[in-house]
Order: C-alpha cells, then structure tokens, then sequence
DNA sequence: TTAAAAATTTAGGCTACCCTAATTTAGGTC
DNA sequence: GACCTAAATTAGGGTAGCCTAAATTTTTAA
C-alpha cells in the first residue's frame, strides 16, 4: 500500500488480465498469467510483487494473486473503458472487432474520466446502466433493446433519440433548428426508398435518403 | 538509419516537438527542447542522439537538430492524428479544449492507420482534402461548392437535389405527386420574391416563398 | 582577444520492464 | 517419507527514459 501514482499501462494490463482469469474466483496462478500476457514467468513474478507492494493484489509466493478491493475497482474501470472504446469503435466507426480490441486495449490506459462519461453519453448508456460495472450481462440484454440505426433503416411510427449526424456542414445547423441534433428525440412518420418524414420536438420535416442515412438514431 | 520498429510515445514526442518549433526553418536548439518538453538537457540530447542514429533528425552536437524528410513524414502523420482526435473530443463530445488537447496528445501515438481515416471520415474530411496534411485551408473551400440552400436562394435556372423539407402538411403530399420530394432533381425556372417555379421530373409547378423557403437543395 | 557565462554534452545512477539461467518450493508418487 | 517434476522465484543482465553533477564547447561581452 504505496503510491497513488498513476499506473503504467503495463500494470493496468497485468491487473486487468488478473480479473479476466480469476472468473471462478480462485487465486490467479503465475503461469497462467504468464501465457495470457505473453510474458515470461519471470517478469510476472517480479509485476506482482510490484501491485502487492502497492496494495492491488493479494500476492502469496508460491500461491497466486487475487485483487484487493482496490485492485478490483482498477480492473472494473479499465474494463468498462474498454467497452465503451470498443463500442465506439465498432458500433459509431465501423473498425473490425478485432482492430477494435487492439486499439482499444490501448487507449483504455488513456481515457480520463471526463472523456470516458462523454464517450459513455454519446453511446447512450444511462446513468442507470452504469451499474454494468457490478454487472456483466445487462449489457448484453440492453444492446438488443437499444441499438443505433440509420434512419434509413428505422422503422415507421417508432420514437427515437438521435445520436449522431455523420457529415458536418451547412445543413447541420438547419437541422438543428429543426429539432433534429443529437440528444433530441423524434418520431419517424413515414419511411420509404426516396424519402423519409419525421417529426421532431419542433415540427416536422422530411429528408432523402442520403441525409437520412447519415442520421443515427437510437430506439 | 537503422530500426523500423514502431516508436515510442517519447521519441514521437520529441519529433512533434522539435517540428514545432522548426516553424521558422531554423535549426532547434536543445535548450529550447529542454524548456518545451519539461525534460532535462540531458534527456533530450540523449533522445535527440538516438533519433539521429535511426534517421529521423540531423543531430549536429552543438548545433542543434533538425527533421529529415523522413522525421517530417512522422511529425506530418502525428500532427494530423492530433488535430483529428482533438477536433472529436472537442466538437463531438463537447470537451473541454484543454482537457482534449492533453488526451488527444496521448492518444495520437496509438492511432492506427484504419482508425485515423474512420475517424477522419466520421468528422467529415473528404477523402481528397486528406491532403490537408500540407493545406490546412482546402477543406473551407471544398464546402462551398456544393451547397444546400433553401429554394428561395437558388439561382433562375439551375439544376439542384431536393434534400430535406422542413415542416409536413398536407401539402407536402401533393407536393410529392408532383414530384417534389427529397431525392428528386429539380429546375428553378423562374424566381423571384413571390413565387418560384420549378419544373420537376413529372410536372411544372409554383410556389410561394414561404413554402419555397422550406424547400432544401443541394446544388 | 580572452575570460566569464551560457549552453551542451558526457558520465554515472536510478527505475520500470523485459529477458535467461539457476535455484527453490509445492505437490504428487511410489 | 523420500523423490521427482512442474511451477515459481531469485539472481543477474539489458534497454529506454529519466535524473544530477561534472566536463566541455560555444557565445558574449568587457
């Protein structure tokens, strides 16, 4: 129990894979670390020793780590970062999965806490959700109940919140006085190949698909 | 000249910073590192000597640095992921421009190629203004050639893409039988501060300006 | 022009991360 | 219970980045 210094990404890291292999709630073996890091066992012993001094992990030679509680708030953040990177990634910019985790895996170290509930907003987590920190799998249900949709493909008569309008220009700001800006919610009236009617907060409008289709909206 | 490995957040540092301070073609003095990098002299004539030996800088001792063609290509490349994350955090998720300035100089060393351009796409950066690496200024330009503007702009004449109607009513549908509706192309025939005459694919119709000014066209 | 001041580099030290090789410990086996 | 093996740790070594202090070079200014 040391410094409140920032973590290198390096411990992040080593925490984080601490809390993916301790699922089952057993003390995390040396080797096991060593395979999923792709470190030697070596440098693992010599990291953990490192997060023991600092009061992260509980360290028994010879008998494996598991995080403290202290350790464990680490690994939540760094995992919900993750998440919300990945969606991001993926779900806003279209990265491959796997590029995805890769750059997110990085950049997770990064994130400050103001960017992260940015970021997190901007995705459309309530505040509600932000609990998925103590539990995984709400996550996963409300992805299905709440996606992010071109309003190309919105069904008619449905009520949604825009999230994001893809190519700013002249226009946005007409939009905007329209009502229709991310954060406003909107009812889509009437849907077809050529055009599309909506109706906002304000009044209503109708767009062609091009625009349309460069409006998400999320249900 | 030697590594091809990627560098480090430190090396590709000290290269955006030596270019910075380059702006007047002089040669960059190690002191002046010193005070814009918050590292000792000593630090930074150790990190400008190892750039020299992989051929990012011209390392004379005494006398300063500067970058090679291939140092710039890095500086060029880092400054563009900088300005690309901040304008993101600023002007997408509304953070504060400090705040965004310290998080997107983190982040632009973990960019990777595919991630940039998405990103690059997303804020609206036409492929072709991509060389805005070396003309920060094209990108206003290429926005005004094509426009959107209400009908009631529109020249006498021309040609243009019906691309959103503000406000549906009733007449909205009769407008669209006439063949008036976002997607179709239209011609401005006649226009002037009562009616406007456009003819559309189907038929040739009038309208007034308070209607007209509702009407969204690309040209 | 020459000596003091300023800038720069070198020398030497430290830590975090990584490694390999040698040693120690834990846990099963006979 | 002694032995063997696998797992883990310690010992010792390397590099990148940082530092301070000492030496060196350049610049300035009397």
């Amino acid at each position: 129990m040391a410094s409140m210094d920032a973590l290198s990404e390096s411990a992040e890291m080593m925490i984080k894979n601490i809390n993916e292999l301790a699922s089952n709630g057993e003390r995390v073996r040396t080797s096991d670390l060593s395979t999923k890091t792709e470190l030697k066992p070596a440098t693992v012993t010599e990291m953990i020793q490192r997060l023991g001094e600092i009061g992260l992990v509980d360290y028994q030679p010879y008998h494996g780590v598991h995080l403290t509680k202290q350790g464990q708030h680490v690994a939540d953040v760094i995992e919900h970062r993750f998440n919300i990177l990945q969606r991001f990634l993926t779900e806003i910019l279209g990265v491959e999965k796997e590029e995805a985790a890769e750059v997110a895996c990085r950049m997770e170290h990064i994130l400050t806490r103001d960017v992260e509930n940015r970021l997190s907003n901007f995705l459309g987590v309530d505040k509600e959700t932000e609990s998925d920190l103590f539990c995984h799998k709400v996550n996963v249900a409300s992805e299905t109940e709440s996606e992010f949709i071109p309003l190309t493909n919105f069904k008619e008569g449905k009520t949604g919140k825009v999230r994001l309008i893809l190519e700013k220009s002249e226009l946005t700001h007409t939009l905007e006085q329209a009502g229709l800006s991310p954060g406003r919610t909107i009812i889509v009236k009437k849907a077809n190949e050529k055009s599309y009617d909506v109706e906002t907060e304000e009044c209503s409008l109708s767009l062609d698909s091009d625009l349309a289709a460069k409006i998400i909206i999320q249900n």
